[in-house]
DNA sequence: ACCTATTAATAAAC
DNA sequence: TGTTTATTAATAGGT
């Protein structure tokens, strides 16, 4: 295409192939252009003339393209640091899914504690509780012994002192009528009697 | 070039679309050919059909060629995925470190329930003790006092019904001995005030 | 860079 | 997908 057909080899003449490259290669990025458009293809056209000068053409990222191409070939264009970068990752990110499977039972194993706690608390509560009526009880009941015994003692020195018979009667009668009473509370109430 | 001109935006028929991406590739393809052997030109061209299909020309390694364009551009194709890279692995490193804070706040918080609870079990053992001690006096305090209300009731019982002046004086001494023990008792033991 | 004769590419049809 | 062919597009060489 041209005023005369040329042969596909290496251009000797310095300045033709200079043009004829600035040529060829303004159509070869049109016509990269156009397919990219025309059938939705992506294209990566990169062009070194060899004064060093480059041209491209890149329907999209270059990276993108060469990513693609990567997956596509398996031949990798980048080299081994970088797959051992991705090792790393690799093993950073196991570390992390067994650190958060860690978390997660000691999530749990940290419920579980505040729900035996608050249990806990419960029952010592309750313990507390019963405890006092206990203690209360029998402190009552020594009260009212003691109360008894002082009054008998009280009979008593009034009988050493010789009091009339109408006193020691009336005292008579409220010893006899004090006595069941004593005796009544004698075994231990049975709420009192649980074991802890 | 054709039986008709054609407009440069995508071809919508799906089968002209095929047929002009794989006669325009092949042009493509073969361009980059000859301007490579022509004009002495390192090039490189990466296609993908919109199905995945993949061609490629490259005068030279694709490697070498992308070696040069990042020579050339400063842009390195290759580093653009491992500043990705780089910033993945930073990312989870980060979340790690998080994790591991998390874990050890979780551990030492677990040392201190643990610790907690020995303490815990301890004074409530103590205290248990303690309680014990406490109902056992009570009983017994208890028991004495009964045990002198029962004694005094016979002496009663004894006067009522005329006894020997030496037995009187006798059982007299031993309920006045009895007395002061019984109020000796009286205040309740220390020890057995404590609150809870 | 422009011009244009000439070749090459290719759209449509088979 | 391959062939044909009318037509357009690319470009070699000259300016």
């Amino acid at each position: 295409m041209g005023r005369g057909k040329i042969e596909i080899k290496r251009i000797e003449n310095s300045s033709n192939r200079q043009v004829t490259y600035s040529k060829r290669r303004n159509g070869i990025l049109k016509k990269a252009k156009e397919i990219s458009v025309l059938c939705d293809a992506r294209v990566s056209v990169i062009i070194f003339a060899s004064s060093g000068k480059m041209h491209e053409f890149s329907s999209t990222s270059l990276v993108d393209i060469l990513d693609q191409y990567h997956k596509l070939t398996g031949r990798r264009l980048w080299d081994a640091k970088q797959e051992n970068l991705d090792n790393e990752i690799n093993k950073v990110k196991k570390d992390n899914d067994n650190m958060q499977i860690e978390l997660k039972e000691l999530m749990m194993l940290e419920d579980a504690l505040e729900n035996g706690l608050t249990s806990i608390r419960n029952k010592q509560n309750e313990f507390l509780r019963m405890m006092r009526k206990k203690t209360q009880s029998m402190e009552e009941e020594q009260d009212q012994l003691n109360c008894q015994l002082r009054q008998l003692e009280i009979a008593s020195m009034n009988r050493n002192m010789g009091e009339i018979g109408e006193v020691f009667h009336q005292r008579e009668n409220e010893y006899q009528t004090q006595i069941p009473f004593a005796f009544r509370v004698q075994p231990m109430q049975p709420n009192l009697q649980e074991r802890f």
